[in-house]
DNA sequence: TATTGTTATACTCTATAACTATA
DNA sequence: TATAGTTATAGAGTATAACAATA
């Protein structure tokens, strides 16, 4: 978009670019890599890890929702299809009996463990390589204050009822 | 994943799941208002950008496919749904009667357009609010070269026809 | 009444492979 | 033989709405 970009000027509109592309060709890399290591999805990987780091490795499933897929129903379908391979269990929880907690199981945990370090190691040769220590430092202060602005800001319920920016 | 990132630093981990978060959220946020205001996808906008910035307003299939969308058929499939819509037209190519040559129509331009103005603004809000002028500066040397990296580094499992595996 | 989670369902998108046609 | 593009088809994933159960 060379000449119609009202509110950006070139460098920012460079950067939103070079933004989109990295972070899809890294996504792209990244989901190819956990399919063929551990027949995992970015989202299902997302979940696994999630689960190893929390405590006790179980949550709530709200809690898992939050962050990791954009619907409840969603997170259904993939807790179900990681409940039916053994990855992760699913019980009721002791304090609410709305709740179900997920746990990661063994297996969960051994899945994780096999294919982080593969994981690593391309983030690494594709985002990190080419870094010098001075672009890490600058790329960890923009996005931490990026995301911290973007967690404030409601990305989703704010969704314009009477909208303005209607197609005719 | 605290504990088992056996080539990351814990500084490099914070920046490549800030990044991963930070894309996925910009993505989502920027989707959400193409699809509301003008009932257009990511892929699809995209399509349609790079045509109106192409010469003429027009390319071919397989220029088009490098870059935005990981195979032909879903190429296909994408310029079928904006061609019924009258925001592209398809015409063989003269020179080479194998091509189809893809060209912008008016109403593709117009939708365009309209459309860009709150895409931009929403980028905006979200990612360059919260930035400091060094931020923007920053963010485009390390985007900048970590993109050119990528670039030149194919994809192992660079398949023979189709795919992803394109300078761009 | 609001929240938690599941289910049923429909839809979008993507990839693979087979196919046609041209270089 | 290789390239350009389409089609048929199958599969993954997502969202919406209805639903049941609990707070």
């Amino acid at each position: 978009m060379s000449d119609a970009a009202p509110g950006l000027n070139s460098e920012q509109l460079g950067a939103y670019f070079a933004l989109m592309e990295v972070g899809s060709l890294l996504q792209y890399a990244v989901d190819e890599h956990l399919r063929a290591a551990g027949d995992l999805s970015y989202v299902q990987f997302q979940i696994l890890a999630r689960l190893v780091d929390a405590p006790g490795g179980r949550l709530r499933m709200t809690d898992l929702a939050d962050g990791v897929v954009y619907s409840r129903s969603g997170l259904t379908y993939q807790a179900g299809l990681l409940d039916k391979r053994g990855l992760i269990a699913r019980s009721p929880a002791p304090d609410d009996d709305r709740s179900v907690l997920v746990t990661v199981t063994d297996a969960g945990r051994d899945l994780v463990a096999h294919v982080l370090p593969g994981h690593v190691e391309r983030v690494r040769q594709l985002l990190f390589d080419p870094m010098t220590g001075t672009d890490l430092a600058a790329l960890s202060t923009v996005l931490g204050r990026v995301r911290d602005h973007m967690r404030a800001t409601p990305p989703r319920s704010a969704k314009p009822r009477g909208g303005r920016n209607r197609a005719g």
